[in-house]
DNA sequence: AGCATTTGACCCGG
DNA sequence: CCGGGTCAAATGCT
């Protein structure tokens, strides 16, 4: 991961947030005057455009690094990678989100009636520090720019990094048994991005704060989460996380909501979570754009607080 | 050389 | 037997 940015993209995203804020500017006066609702809408357009357009940046060119930050960080500990090979500029890979942790394939599958085909992972620690975490994910059949995320397990790789964790994870079949809790409320209105959450995570046999996750969903990725074996309280964590601002999230996926909709008839017992394929690369985290914005340099005055976002 | 991915074989539960 | 999940040899990448 060099430097990351370019003059070129420093200069393109900080004329994309120029552009939006200058949006956003017009458009206040705009609320002032009974006028035009159309031009508001334009100039709403006009704002999530640049936005997204600067995401879009940030995410296929960005130095992603990992985790210069906070939560993201101490969660994800060792993990963290450095992640990806993003060597592709514009042509990402499609393998979905990342979520700070570094996995390793250990199969893929066709399944009966999917369209594509589903991917196995297992965390790349599993030898190593015994961790027990897994995960599949498997493009969506209606929205091939959607990823349906399973995770299993829970991850003990990291913090503190106790080798030999402890007897987490009990047979992961007791995972298929859901028991119906239903924290998705909580979940649900939490995550920012509008994603979609439905969960009943069973046994939690794991204690909670552990939901390393950054979860920090850029703009259009809308996606479809399932965990199973975390408990509630992990997604409260994340909340936390992202919540607090609330502007957490200017960019409330405009253009893909369909994750959020998305409700799926799948099992019962787990989490699950859609992704726009707007990521790229297999392992690396997620805070996005967290960072990003520092490395760019970019006026950490901008309008919108950007503090929000760098807890 | 060492680690990651690919991919067909294998295992197991329904 | 079928389908989902995992194994492991082959292959690729660095």
């Amino acid at each position: 991961m060099k430097g990351g940015w370019s003059y070129e993209q420093k200069m393109l995203i900080s004329e994309q947030l120029i552009q939006g804020t200058n949006f956003a500017k017009q458009l206040k006066v705009q609320l002032n005057s009974p006028s035009s609702a159309e031009t508001r809408e334009v100039l709403i357009q006009g704002i999530l455009n640049s936005f997204e357009k600067s995401l879009r940046i940030f995410r296929w060119n960005g130095p992603i690094k990992c985790q210069p930050q906070p939560v993201a960080a101490a969660a994800l500990g060792t993990t963290s990678v450095p992640a990806s090979p993003l060597s592709v500029n514009g042509n990402p890979r499609l393998e979905g989100p990342q979520d700070g942790y570094s996995w390793r394939k250990y199969g893929q599958k066709d399944i009966l009636g999917a369209k594509y085909p589903r991917s196995y992972y297992r965390c790349t620690y599993r030898n190593t520090k015994n961790c027990p975490a897994n995960k599949q994910v498997q493009r969506s059949d209606h929205d091939h720019t959607m990823f349906e995320i399973t995770y299993r397990g829970k991850h003990t790789c990291i913090h503190g990094g106790p080798l030999t964790a402890a007897p987490t994870s009990p047979k992961k079949h007791e995972l298929k048994q859901a028991d119906h809790g239903n924290h998705q409320q909580d979940a649900l209105t939490k995550f920012r991005t509008g994603l979609r959450v439905e969960t009943e995570n069973l046994d939690g046999g794991s204690d909670v704060t552990d939901m390393p996750y950054p979860f920090s969903f850029p703009s259009s990725s809308a996606g479809l989460l399932h965990f199973e074996n975390y408990s509630p309280s992990g997604l409260a964590y994340m909340s936390s996380h992202g919540g607090n601002g609330n502007l957490s999230s200017p960019f409330l996926s405009p253009s893909t909501p369909e994750g959020l909709i998305n409700s799926r008839p799948r099992s019962e017992s787990d989490l699950t979570e859609l992704f726009s394929t707007t990521n790229s690369s297999t392992n690396s985290p997620i805070p996005e754009w967290e960072f990003s914005l520092k490395d760019m340099g970019i006026d950490p005055n901008f309008p919108f607080d950007i503090a929000g976002f760098l807890p």
